[in-house]
DNA sequence: GTCATCTGCAAGTCGATGCTTGCACAAATG
DNA sequence: CATTTGTGCAAGCATCGACTTGCAGATGAC
């Protein structure tokens, strides 16, 4: 119910880290890309930039293809949309048991502090 | 466009944190539960769950209120609906770039590998 | 064949952070 | 008032991960 392999967790960790969102927004501009253009315009070393595709193929965020002597990275929606989905669900787990507790708190008015 | 103070980013350094992730799973299932009251049942001390609980406080996904000496905490869902929502706008851009460029190199069969 | 370029592997550095222990303070109980 | 219980602050440790430098191998160009 809570662990099955955790694919969104993995996602999670993967889309947490600032330089990999900018790797994987510079590579959906671009459609594909290999590791050395994108070390040509992002501020960070071609080996960083490979290490962090590692980390997304490995997710299922890009995948890759190798032609001739070049490797291109290409970004893959699904794992974004599936971690949403997730997120979307759980979400609504909150909300019910919200949504449950101020029902049984019934007649009490006071709501949650707007932080 | 890119920046805007991040907060999507922010929540999902946020959710990375196996932890982190139990602790609202908890929290969500008590609908509201003090530091103490989940150390006793998760495996980590009350302060490391009190530090995570900073954190989840810091990006809006949890509450707190304070009766008497005990600070009783909940869960808040719009944050996750909003990045929630951002993810999916994400993946929506990427699918809108795939297609472009699906379209640009017509006539060719070939699909991306199925990692 | 020779040279330039792109990739892949490895090891090392450095900062961030998850978790702990220790203690002082505040509030409820007797 | 004394005791107990819950919170808040601080410092220390130890691990993880982001990034770099260095080099060897593979592929294309001249």
């Amino acid at each position: 119910m809570t662990a099955q392999s955790d694919a969104a967790g993995e996602v999670l960790a993967a889309l947490a880290d600032p330089t990999r969102r900018l790797i994987l927004d510079t590579l959906a501009k671009h459609g594909e890309a290999t590791g050395t253009t994108l070390a040509n315009e992002l501020p960070v070393t071609r080996q960083a930039i490979v290490q962090h595709l590692s980390v997304l193929d490995r997710v299922g965020l890009v995948a890759s293809r190798k032609d001739g002597r070049e490797r291109w990275y290409a970004v893959r929606p699904r794992q974004l949309l599936d971690t949403a989905r997730w997120m979307n669900q759980v979400a609504a787990q909150w909300n019910a048991r919200l949504t449950t507790i101020k029902r049984l708190a019934e007649g009490v008015d006071g709501e949650f502090p707007g932080r």
